[in-house]
RNA sequence: CGGGGAGUGGCGCAGCCUGGUAGCGCACCUGCUUUGGGAGCAGGCGGUCGCGAGUUCGAAUCUCGCCUCCCCGACCA
């Protein structure tokens, strides 16, 4: 007898199976607050290491890490007026503190442009100061309407870099890097068309990735802000010629919206599926029954393991049942899994499972370890080759924008962007699909010239989106 | 803000119409038997039924008021 299956199955209801990964993986749960999240260990785990990847990125890419304030004072965000118009909707203000009402009310921020504005002005005086690159790990806050755990959050957490430069610069291009071999998540990268942009910059680009159902997530974003906030904020410096000039500053970030990503990007009916090199946990150990000198050979193997640098754990709690407790890992996505028995023992090998594929192989018990090093790899190369094949089998170039609405009901469509432009965006938006970006033909990012992209070539990667 | 629902052990729900000992599933605790794919049996812990008033001998249930939350319609990592 067929048993009911334990997560919705993607096909019938990709949502509400999202849901139900985030409860059975232990991921994380709502907070009190409408559109606050709990993370729990075991998804706080993954984000760590998110955040240690990244941060080695950043950090290569020269930029410094700082802390700026939570709480920054309403008229900053007053100065720039793009920004403050974007973002009013969603600010949370506090009006009250100490238990006086406050002279000057203070925002909790919804992102940092305008203190890190404030403070570069200060650090800013010669063009030998220059480029400034700095970056933070905070927390902020957007007021949600509709909020999503780790897609959509009231409060997130994030990566926030900062720079300025002393002329129209790159901004960093570490993200591409992170997604491709770290989360195995294919991203396309491209421009933001105007009314997608940050509120406040000259130019926005996005690296979008395809999840499960096809639709786009928007997994990172970089802006060149040009002179906007270097004028709103006097972030000025003298160049060697003794002139005064204004700086240009970019700002990129990364969220725990990418936890999310990571889930619906990679995970299948039997639950998450972590790829080796952001996974918390890389490898389980699971003991079957504690007979035979079984315990000893997988506490062993656990120990191995660690030794030779794999993230592993020994599940040895056999008062719960076998099964039960290899559908919890599955659940929780971990990518190799050793399963240990007095049946195996008595062979003289262990049973090793891929997540990925679901494969168990025999593998004698003294070349376990070997066996799972070369298996995390396989996996991470495995859910990135799938992740790549459904993104290019579900990416389709058209020819008008009825074709567009068509493909994007179940991927990216391709479609020139001469043949859409404003007005087939508004088309485009009566079905709840958006431009996500703008490409060369060659899926290479177009230059941007007067807050345009130019290029005869010009192509919008058009979807549906979270 | 406009339309539709719901508030009952930690979670998911029934009970309300027709007032009378507060129930079920999951989870949790104890014991025994189990353990190679979601264990079984037995016994247990746990709830001022969203808040306030009213009707009544008696209210989860009927009446009135209030509060909160959820679902569907414009922007954002």
């Amino acid at each position: 007898m067929a048993k009911a299956p334990i997560l919705t199955p993607r096909a019938e209801d990709f949502p509400r199976w999202y849901q139900d990964v985030l409860a059975k993986a232990e991921l994380a749960e709502n907070g009190p607050v409408r559109g606050t999240m709990v993370i729990k260990p075991y998804g706080y785990g993954i984000w760590e290491r998110m955040q240690a990847e990244m941060d080695a990125r950043i950090k290569d890419a020269g930029a410094e890490n700082v802390y700026l304030p939570l709480f920054i004072p309403e008229s900053y965000l007053r100065r720039e007026a793009e920004h403050v118009e974007g973002f009013s909707p969603e600010l949370a203000v506090v009006t009250v503190a100490g238990g006086k009402t406050l002279e000057e009310p203070v925002v909790v921020r919804p992102t940092s442009e305008t203190v890190f504005g404030e403070v570069m002005a200060r650090w800013v005086q010669s063009y030998r100061d220059l480029p400034l690159l700095l970056n933070q790990w905070a927390n902020v806050v957007r007021w949600e309407l509709r909020p999503r755990v780790f897609l959509r959050t009231t409060e997130f957490l994030w990566q926030e870099g900062h720079t300025a430069h002393a002329t129209r610069d790159d901004a960093v291009a570490c993200y591409l890097d992170f997604m491709h071999y770290v989360l195995a998540v294919p991203v396309q990268v491209g421009v933001k068309t105007r009314r997608e942009r940050f509120a406040g910059a000259i130019n926005t680009m996005t690296c979008e990735g395809m999840m499960g159902d096809g639709k786009a997530l928007q997994m990172a974003t970089s802006h060149e802000l040009g002179q906007n906030f270097a004028v709103a904020f006097d972030i000025d410096y003298l160049d060697d010629t003794g002139t005064r000039q204004h700086c240009w500053t970019t700002s990129w970030g990364s969220s725990t919206r990418m936890v999310g990503g990571l889930v619906m990007c990679h995970g299948d009916d039997a639950g998450l599926r972590v790829p080796p090199r952001v996974a918390h946990v890389q490898a389980v150990v699971l003991l079957v029954r504690d007979e035979d000198g079984a315990g000893a050979a997988a506490a062993a193997l656990d120990a191995d393991l660690r030794a030779v640098g794999v993230r592993s754990r020994l599940d040895a709690h056999t008062s719960t049942s076998f099964g039960r407790r290899a559908t919890d890992w599955e659940l929780k996505g971990v990518p190799v899994r050793l399963e240990v028995g007095p049946r195996d023992l008595a062979e003289g090998r262990v049973t090793l499972v891929r997540r990925d594929t679901g494969a168990k192989t025999d593998v004698p018990i003294g070349g376990a370890v070997d066996a799972v090093v070369r298996a995390l790899e396989d996996v991470q190369a495995g859910l990135l080759a799938e992740a790549t094949s459904r993104r290019d089998e579900r990416t389709v170039r058209v020819g008008s924008v009825e074709e567009a609405i068509e493909v994007a009901q179940t991927g990216f469509a391709r479609i020139p962007w001469s043949m859409l432009g404003d007005d087939g965006e508004d088309r485009l938006a009566t079905q709840a699909i958006t431009v996500r970006c703008l490409q060369r033909a060659d899926g290479s990012v177009p230059e941007v010239v007067d807050g345009s992209p130019v290029g005869e070539d010009l192509e919008a990667l058009v979807a549906r989106s979270y």
